[in-house]
DNA sequence: TCTTAACCGAGACGGTACGTCAAGTCTTCCT
DNA sequence: AGGAAGACTTGACGTACCGTCTCGGTTAAGA
């Protein structure tokens, strides 16, 4: 699911990909045929190897195609056929390793579900590599507008869209207004979060989590008196 | 105040600088006998200038020392002398578009002071270069803590300064709890921008401004029913 | 007679190719069986026009395996089971156009056939893109053993081959002496013209051919007094 | 005197190098200053000597600029800053080696000093690397119009205006006509040497120095009956 | 008719070298 | 001593080809 290739920003191999994937129906379908000699699944697994190792290492500036390469015993142009740039690399490298720690709790209340979620995004981020490549990721996205959007698309849409479901829950419950902006709610709540990430002027506490949930259910269940 | 040489991060050219501000002599005055052929204040802003130029055209990542030094007319060397890294330049090339763009509000009301200086924020990022500087300092903040340290300093503290006072004038009018934690405050009001403006994901408008303002405001004014 | 694999320097495909043309009989003979698919004539002659094509835009140099194939519509191993290096294929490609341009001429003196034989060569060197190949070729060889091996063998002597016949015939009538050494006459005339057709230093005109060709009979008519 | 640089073929620093050898005069003329820091001689020397050795090993082909870079400890800016080809590096490599092997004899009679030079030749292209490392320019300037340029003007014409005082001196003494084509006899003489050199089909033997030599020197001197 | 062997085009593979760019430092002459 | 210039070493960039190796698919001859 989170194969290589995935994340290309140029146009060149998709057919292969979906090829790989979809592949040789024996409906009419379009799949357009495989030629030539298919790519090799254990550079697949060597690069996203070297690449975990370098991005834990050094951050994504200080990791160079060059160096996940010799690492992955691969030449330089097998990665260049698979990632349009060192963005994109570590992008998917990271999407393996971040994905499956964000998990939809369902603890009955609003409260509950956004405290144990912003709690293990927290955790993810403070006790795990993926807080730096986040950090470094979302700073590579500041001049590239590819790995932007497509940082936009493999990762915060998946997540905002699991989010929104606990909000859809909790106004299915009656706990909060149903014309509440739920986008604005999940910009407070990460928002505030990513801001300590990213600029380290405060600590990510089990308080600050406790803290932020607090001030945005109340400010959602009772609208402030004009 | 703004001048350059107060970016500096690496060790080099502290001396300067410091010679600068405290004594040496042995007499009792001030002047610490500053030899040699003063610093060319003419070199300062021509450099100031190429960098906001390339700052605006290309961006922290796409700028180089390189150029910034053809195009000001100036050795590499004598950029390096005041700045250590180009982090550091750009930061303080920003400073001096940005500060002065966010002004304390006082309207009477928190509600007024939060919308006013987010609006400011906002606008200052959306209207200027400075919301792509502001993103691209932050990127390269995540691999570089000596730009990371300046910027919390420079650009993040001295605007938090001036928030707090809003909130403590809104304690002191009783329109919030003592107790309540300013730093939470600030972090859910410039978080959320601060998301928006990162990741792209959605406009900041003044629909948002005012839906993010009233949130806060409501979510510590009353707060929620355990 | 030019037919591909015909340059071989490698010791693999030999067999193949022998078998493809002589061979299959059902005498008792060696014929060790082509089995499989024979190869594609049409390839063959595929590969040589595009081979040509680029030996006479960009010479051996500048020209790549790779582009003779993508022109040839040909996978590269196709190439490579025919001819073991660029400088085998170019040379190939070389002789189908170069080697019939090369006549045996008999005007009945010495002097008429060497300036028919030099003007022949100079022909086919300055009118056609035999030249450029041909020095580009030699260039080649002189880092390619096998390349200058096979050149020796399928350029170099059948030409002197024919041109010792033209001496022997002069030594027959009797025009000089039965003692002259024909390797060193042969390595006047064509060593003289392909000096200027290398270097380019200065042009190879008819004068130059008369020139060269009176010097060479002179000298050999007639020896020097100690 | 050869010092590197002279060899460039693009254009850039070609001031640097006039003003090595112009320079400085006390008089107002051209010198156009040779501002920033000066090109390191070390630098030169470390390049020349690692070239030779590569040159001596692999031949022109065999050499990479990377490998040279290397071992001079050197970037390979450096290098490209100097010399605009590997041709053109390889080409002033050479020259500090071959040139002061070909002196300018004066045995008394024209077959003397064209023996005595020519044997002088064989003698530098077979018993040192120049050999190989000649034939390796020659071919390497087949494809390079630069390189074949510089070659005739560095290496070709130099050798020739040697060569021409001992014809003119010749026909001073009277052994020759006064209306001899000095050039078709310095390309029947070194023609065929080098004919022998770059194909190796036969060898460089003093005796062939003295057959070539005899029939030259006879065919000028008794013009052939027609 | 069915193997089977060698071919076919396509294209990925691990590599090497290319020539360029920018980094931050150093060295010269000039002011 | 600062300044402009431009050299220095380092190291990564992204590209082009190298010669080899799979793929899925022909195309014969021999069983």
């Amino acid at each position: 699911m989170a194969g290589p290739g995935t994340t290309e920003t140029g146009a060149a191999a998709r057919e292969t990909g979906a090829a790989g994937r979809g592949a040789a129906g024996a409906s009419g379908a379009g799949s357009p045929a495989p030629r030539g000699r298919p790519r090799s699944e254990q550079a697949d697994r060597a690069i996203m190897a070297a690449t975990l190792e370098l991005l834990a290492e050094r951050g994504v500036a200080g990791m160079s195609i060059e160096e996940v390469a010799s690492r992955a015993g691969v030449g330089k142009a097998t990665i260049y056929r698979r990632w349009s740039s060192k963005g994109a690399l570590a992008l998917d490298a990271f999407l393996g390793e971040f994905k499956q720690q964000q998990p939809l709790p369902d603890t009955g209340t609003l409260r509950g579900d956004l405290r144990a979620e912003l709690r293990a995004w927290v955790r993810a981020v403070t006790r795990t590599p993926a807080g730096r490549m986040l950090g470094d990721l979302i700073g590579a996205a500041q001049h590239d507008k590819d790995l932007a959007a497509t940082y936009r698309e493999r990762v915060l849409e998946p997540l905002r869209q699991q989010h929104r479901i606990m909000l859809d829950r909790a106004i299915a419950r009656g706990e909060i207004p149903a014309g509440t902006d739920r986008e604005v709610v999940l910009d407070l709540l990460f928002g505030a979060a990513q801001h300590r990430l990213l600029l380290g002027h405060l600590p990510l506490t089990d308080r600050f989590v406790r803290d932020v949930v607090e001030v945005i259910v109340a400010g959602i269940q009772s609208p402030a008196p004009s």
